[in-house]
DNA sequence: TGCTTGGATGGAACCGCTTCCGGAGGAGGA
DNA sequence: TCCTCCTCCGGAAGCGGTTCCATCCAAGCA
């Protein structure tokens, strides 16, 4: 491979003038510019990230955090950050947690400088030390779906989220509600499920309902624990008539535990879930929709201000709102078993 | 931030020492090694990537170029990638193509040295001359989703899919079937969608029934390109009574349609899908499925293996199956209008 | 005791770029 | 004509590692 030298002595000029060259610094003479460009041409040379990246002290390079595979809302928050960081022409790694122990890992990694020049981090908490050595480093960081003092992040009030889950619920006749979300002490830090489940407790201690313990389960997130967990409470003495799910990837475990328990939905059973994943629109889940994709974008936005001229930090709020679809309904209308997804397929299609 | 020499001096050791310490060499002295790391932990010290990567020429990053955002079938992809990269010690670098103007803009930053260890292509063509260059930089380069002459790749024999599926819509008695594809002039180069069409006309063939030039429709890959094209399929004189769409992602856009134009399914059109992505199972789309994640995982294995070891080209086809959901059915029995989805998510779930 | 041998270590050279400093040369003013 | 100033350019230094080579020292052997 040929290397600035070899373009240099090839056009008849020194380095430092192909470099000028290369950065479109005005500094050199037209006649000089079409010269060097002739060689680089001639030779297909291509600079060195690397040697470019340890003499500048930067790297292009966005590095974004989060459990990927498993979580379909971040894939979703994805798909807003790739244009963005592509735009501001950086470049982006996808560090993918998806058992606990790469947790740490991962941030170990992405403490070695020289990797990132700056990092996105989602769902994810990140520690002090950590936080320090980034700041250290100068490295910005922004969040997203985590608050955390001092640092810029996007995020939604998860709380008012599950408020309006449950009053939903609650408008539509229920008293046995129950919450299904993730274990609180989860490896990941991950912290949304409970803010959500507060706002559910919240909402049942406005309308005088009292919270049934044997009514709020958690366990490690994902589709199989949702189903074994909803199992449970359908085998419940007084099982409940509505289950607010903490996401969507969870309220998707419950329809399937109760369609293969036989239990209809809405009819004996409503289901709400949290999130609008793309699939939450076809199975005609009725959900507390944030707007995930323009989240991924908006923190791509604040981190590449930050990376342009040190921006302070700052915390924006998303909207999020009550998509209601066909698996919630009154007590007293049971009408609906059976019917489902017919309906909800209509009502997916706009 | 403190460098490989700050902590030569706080050991009283050479920077030899230190960078053995750092790899694991076994030319120090137990005690020496100690008193190393002791250095190291005091400052905190973490290499810098950037100057390894100059100094050695690996990069430990892999870069996976794809059309991310608006494939569904390509995020399946990625999720057999992830694991496997960060298993093999290497960054995931993301290098998504949604505008065709990118896709050279991608491939131009590819060809920068020393940014990747190893390529993976999903979908997308490369021209003979990124490779010649890769070739030439050393770099090794895996295939997804596309056969190239002397390149690694996974894929999947589209042409025997498409048969697959045209074959189960003639055993249920259709003559009139449509495709409905990508442009095969796309700007991408996408050619899946042409191999899937050759399959059906193979099979119609085969059957002794005519092709329909007017029931071969294409158009840029998308949700809503589907539901246009569809509108004017179901608007001939002689309209389909099937339509095989070549990937899952228009056969939704198919269903979509359908469902506004108040043509029931399967009543009155069935509908074949490609690809079995996640959305397929929920929206009882019967499809030719093909193993999306396997061949993620599978071609990061092949790479990492050319990685290590510089193995020879090859190429791996993966299997394909018809799995018949809720949207497929005989002329014969056109009783099903309305209970499509019901049907699927008892279908869906196992 | 003197010499050989080999393991542990220090440090220079090198990877390929950017940047800064100093110098060359041309234009313009006195 | 000479000096000044400005533009353009050459090239050395430096970024922070790895690697190789020379050196040192201690153990082993005659």
């Amino acid at each position: 491979m040929s290397t600035i030298a070899r373009v240099a002595a090839r056009a008849g000029v020194g380095v430092g003038t192909v470099s000028r060259v290369l950065n479109d610094s005005d500094a050199v003479r037209p006649a000089t510019r079409r010269r060097v460009q002739a060689a680089i041409d001639a030779l297909g040379y291509e600079p060195s990230a690397a040697a470019r990246a340890l003499s500048t002290g930067r790297t292009m390079a966005i590095g974004v955090i989060a459990p990927f595979v498993t979580r379909a809302s971040v894939v979703e928050r994805l798909r807003g950050v790739a244009p963005g960081v592509s735009d501001g022409g950086y470049q982006l790694v996808l560090l993918d947690v998806e058992r606990p122990e790469q947790r740490d890992d991962v941030l170990r990694s992405v403490a070695v400088k020289g990797r990132f020049d700056g990092l996105l981090v989602i769902s994810l908490p990140l520690s002090e030390r950590v936080v320090a050595r980034m700041r250290a480093a100068g490295v910005p960081i922004v969040l997203v779906d985590r608050r955390q003092p001092g640092l810029t992040g996007v995020h939604i009030d998860d709380e008012a989220g599950g408020r309006l889950a449950t009053r939903h619920l609650l408008g539509l006749g229920h008293k046995r509600i129950a919450f299904l979300g993730d274990g609180e002490e989860n490896p990941y830090g991950f912290d949304s499920s409970a803010r959500r489940r507060a706002g559910y407790e919240a909402a049942l201690r406005d309308a005088g309902v009292e919270v049934d313990p044997d009514l709020v389960v958690t366990g490690p997130h994902g589709r199989d624990t949702a189903r074994a967990l909803t199992r449970g409470l359908l085998a419940l003495p007084a099982p409940p008539t509505a289950i607010f799910a903490a996401s969507d990837d969870q309220a998707l475990g419950v329809l399937e535990a109760a369609s293969s328990a036989a239990v209809p939905v809405p009819g004996r059973l409503s289901v709400v879930g949290f999130d609008d994943i793309e699939i939450a629109r076809h199975a005609g889940l009725t959900t507390v929709a944030q707007p995930l994709e323009t989240s991924g974008a908006l923190a791509v936005d604040l981190l590449l201000d930050a990376l342009a001229g040190g921006a302070p930090p700052q915390s924006r709020e998303l909207p999020c709102e009550l998509v209601v679809r066909a698996t919630t309904a009154g007590l007293d209308r049971p009408g609906f078993s059976g019917m489902i997804h017919a309906r909800t397929t209509r009502g997916g299609v706009s």
